[in-house]
DNA sequence: GAGCATTGATTTTTT
DNA sequence: ATCAATGCTC
């Protein structure tokens, strides 16, 4: 027998692979060779198709584990689906497929091919090249556009950053546009590009989008590698294949092959012998064409390869028929689509709680209340995530969870890699790992500070291009630099000297220890120190808190990685996002972004923000392009599916935003018309309120800072009554809530003498003096962190905390 | 060169 | 409202 196949007893195997699937499901698993499209609805137990359709490869048609990729969209659904695939054949076989996005899959195989490529216009990389993030390569677009002399004004960075990553994900080459840009824009652009790649080079450093592009280029030009890799992935199999790119797809076709124009259809299946490709994706589900996804790959697929056996699964096993028939109702409305009617297997369900609240607050208090309720009912908060449009959203949100002590659990956001202090110390892990790294050698050189500045730092960069060396070699020879003060000139050596110290521990000390010397060495602890104790910065106990963080980071992965070096290190940290650290079973309720809500499914979903230029977002209805608006209405089908018991639908009547033109003001809002597109008779408005179904304010809200004055029926559109749902007066919490409202309550929450507050910015205090009464009331405050304050509950954000 | 004050730009979703 | 970039002073 070979020892790469496994030989599992036929009858047990096939039981466990065949049990609970419905007949569509199971054409999926058991399909032999050849390629195959499927159509999943959510819901329809598409991730389960995957990953029995790898273990059947493995054990009934006896494939190779190194035969398999399987590309998920997220690190973590790939650990999940090598978890399930273990699970059946265990650890041993397991490990040996390749499971991951496209971006990891395409660094791994980097990691030990870049080698053999050299780009058209002679540029390459080192084996240790670094991945730049957002951050990196716009500031590297940016020093671009200023070498080039053109006007930061016209050529915006952030814009040119964005136009070079959708020419990237198109698939195209800096070499390939350059050939194509005929306007006199695109001419500028395409010297933009061709600069920032070079720029890339000498960096040793590639971004997100070239982690594929490269690979793909490496591909085109070195038909042995690619020969080699189309021997060993004989299985292919894409998850969220309606949100792959040109530039992804491109790869996927590169590695399973392209089929000649004109052959025979015998010819084809010879050509399939014991290869295999499936797609999975759900059209009405792609929501990210805005980083070039194109569902029309999936509608072209059956094309490009001609004998694909298409399967639907629309049998839906997650929502309620309620659900379903809102998610049906919705994505209805778009014309770009694929018809197709998920079928319900569950109970018709309660019908969709919908609430108006009068401002962001309102809203917030509504769904943490409601959150109260279904715990009393015994329902896990794990199992319940409150979705939104925009991260900024979140804020409300977490205000009034931490105010009424509900654990929370944010997933995505400001993440934990975007903090400042975190970049800083990830530059010079960059910086020690690969020394050609310009960017991560001006991220450090001056933090903390050295005494370098601009001038200094020009020096620099002029000798390092003359002599065209790294930043890193010419602060080794800064001392042969004329123009160079001493002080400077030593500053610059000292650093250097720095670098190489750390990279010569680098290669004994595990990457934990390396970040604790790292941090003494260079003086970045004390300088924290230092800001901490003087009180000049009160986010830095925070900061130095999130530094202790990133070293408990670095051993976990020491601990689990299978090679736990400095390299996989900064790999997966530059790859994976704070999505994929979601830990499971941990009582909390899960806030997020709709898109990343994608791919999972909860017991409870809160829609919240359901607005007219939040959700659907301005930007989207000011395009005038149906595309951009039917894309977000596929993002509420996502977000109303993901919901199996129970969904929530609210907004705000007004809302603090500096989202719809005016900043920093208040705005009266309009429903989403998502909401008019709903059947009225799924919904409901809230059954406390029945005696005022009004939209006339009641009383002033208490948790607004300014009396109401509702708008609501002048602001309404000029479209039919329909579009109005039937709702919904004020929300009002259940008495036992602590400030119950009297017409004299001040717009603020009161505090008393003695009150534990927590600040967004100083932290824990307490209240030790109480000046004034009634709306002019102030505090003093003693924050542990900086010693006391007076505050203006009107203005300053103070959270009771007992 | 560092620290502070002012000015200007900002407006989605993320591998 | 908030932050980054710029300008001014020591």
């Amino acid at each position: 027998m070979n020892t790469n196949t496994i030989n599992l007893q036929a009858g047990p195997m096939e039981d466990t692979l065949t049990k609970g699937l419905n007949q569509h499901q199971l054409e999926a698993v058991s399909l032999n060779w050849g390629s195959s499209l499927v159509l999943a609805g959510a819901g329809s137990g598409k991730t389960t198709v995957l990953t029995k359709r790898a273990v059947y490869l493995l054990s009934t048609l006896k494939q190779a584990p190194e035969s398999i990729l399987a590309v998920t969209f997220t690190n973590k659904a790939a650990g999940e689906m090598r978890e399930r695939v273990e699970s059946l054949v265990g650890p041993q076989i397991a490990r040996r497929l390749m499971i991951g996005t496209f971006h990891s899959i395409c660094a791994r195989l980097l990691r030990q091919e870049i080698h053999r490529y050299k780009s058209k216009e002679g540029l390459t990389w080192k084996t240790n090249f670094v991945i730049y993030d957002e951050t990196d390569s716009m500031s590297l677009v940016k020093n671009t556009v200023q070498k080039l002399n053109l006007d930061e004004k016209v050529f915006a960075p952030r814009e040119m950053r964005y136009a070079i990553s959708a020419l990237k994900n198109d698939g195209l080459t800096a070499a390939q546009f350059t050939s194509e840009a005929r306007t006199y824009r695109d001419g500028k652009l395409s010297e933009i590009f061709n600069h920032y790649q070079a720029g890339l080079a000498r960096n040793n450093a590639l971004d997100f989008d070239d982690l594929i592009l490269i690979f793909n280029d490496l591909l085109d030009q070195d038909p042995d590698l690619r020969s080699e890799l189309q021997e060993r992935f004989r299985h292919v199999l894409v998850d969220e294949f309606q949100d792959t790119n040109q530039s992804q797809y491109k790869l996927i076709r590169s590695l399973c092959r392209e089929e000649p124009k004109d052959i025979t259809d015998e010819e084809l299946t010879k050509l399939w012998h014991e290869r295999s490709l499936m797609v999975v994706g759900d059209v009405d589900q792609s929501i990210y064409s805005w980083r070039k996804a194109d569902f029309r790959i999936i509608l072209g697929f059956q094309k490009d390869y001609r004998q694909t056996r298409l399967i639907k699964l629309e049998d839906n096993y997650r929502s309620t028929a309620s659900i379903l028939e809102v998610a049906n109702s919705i994505i209805q409305n778009n014309t770009e689509r694929i018809e197709k009617t998920l079928r319900c297997n569950r109970g018709q369900g309660a019908k969709i709680k919908v609430y108006a609240g009068m401002d962001e607050i309102d809203e917030a208090y509504f769904v943490v209340e409601e959150l109260k309720r279904l715990q009393a009912r015994g329902i896990n908060l794990s199992d319940t995530a409150i979705l939104y449009r925009t991260n900024a959203q979140s804020r409300s949100m977490e205000e009034v969870l931490v105010r009424n002590h509900t654990p929370y659990l944010m997933i995505g956001g400001t993440r934990f890699y975007d903090r400042a202090e975190i970049k800083d110390v990830i530059a010079y892990l960059k910086l020690i790992y690969n020394g050609s790294d310009g960017q991560s050698f001006l991220r450090t050189i001056n933090t903390p500070k050295r005494g370098l500045g601009k001038s200094s730092l020009d020096h620099l960069v002029e000798y390092a291009e003359k002599n065209n060396i790294s930043l890193l070699h010419a602060a080794v020879l800064a001392n042969k630099i004329p123009a160079l003060s001493a002080r400077a000139a030593k500053s610059f050596a000292d650093f250097a000297l720095l670098i190489e110290r750390l990279q010569d521990l680098a290669t004994h000390k595990s990457v934990s220890e390396l970040l604790e010397l790292l941090l003494s060495q260079s003086g970045y602890t004390r300088k924290l120190e230092e800001e901490a104790s003087a009180a000049k910065d009160e986010t830095a106990y925070g900061r130095l808190e999130n530094l202790r963080e990133l070293i408990t980071v670095a051993q976990e992965f020491e601990s689990l990685a299978d090679e736990p070096n400095l390299e996989s290190f900064l790999t997966r940290i530059s790859l994976v996002s704070d999505l994929d650290a979601v830990k499971h079973g941990e009582d909390a309720v899960r806030l997020m972004t709709l898109h990343s809500s994608k791919g999972l499914e909860f017991k409870n979903v809160f829609l919240v923000g359901l607005e007219e230029g939040l959700f659907p977002h301005v930007r989207s209805i000011n395009s005038h392009s149906p595309a951009a608006l039917e894309e977000e209405r596929r993002l509420m089908y996502v977000g109303v599916t993901r919901a199996e018991e129970r969904l929530y639908i609210t907004y705000s009547r007004k809302r603090a935003s500096f989202m719809t033109g005016n900043f920093g003001s208040t705005n009266y809002t309009i429903p989403s018309r998502f909401l008019s597109e709903i059947k009225p008779d799924l919904l409901t408005g809230l059954e406390s309120q029945p005696a005022t179904p009004s939209f006339e304010p009641q009383t002033q809200n208490r948790y607004s800072s300014q009396p109401q004055q509702s708008r609501f029926g002048q602001t309404q559109p000029s479209t039919p009554a329909q579009a109005k749902p039937r709702v919904l007066g004020r929300y009002t919490p259940p008495p036992e809530s602590p400030n119950h409202s009297t017409q004299s309550e001040p717009s603020f929450e009161r505090f008393k003498l003695g009150d534990q507050v927590m600040h967004t910015k100083f932290g824990m205090g307490k209240v030790t003096q109480v000046i004034g009464e009634g709306e002019k009331e102030l505090y003093n405050i003693e924050f542990q962190s900086s010693g006391k304050r007076l505050m203006d509950p009107k203005f300053a954000k103070l959270i009771k905390v007992n």
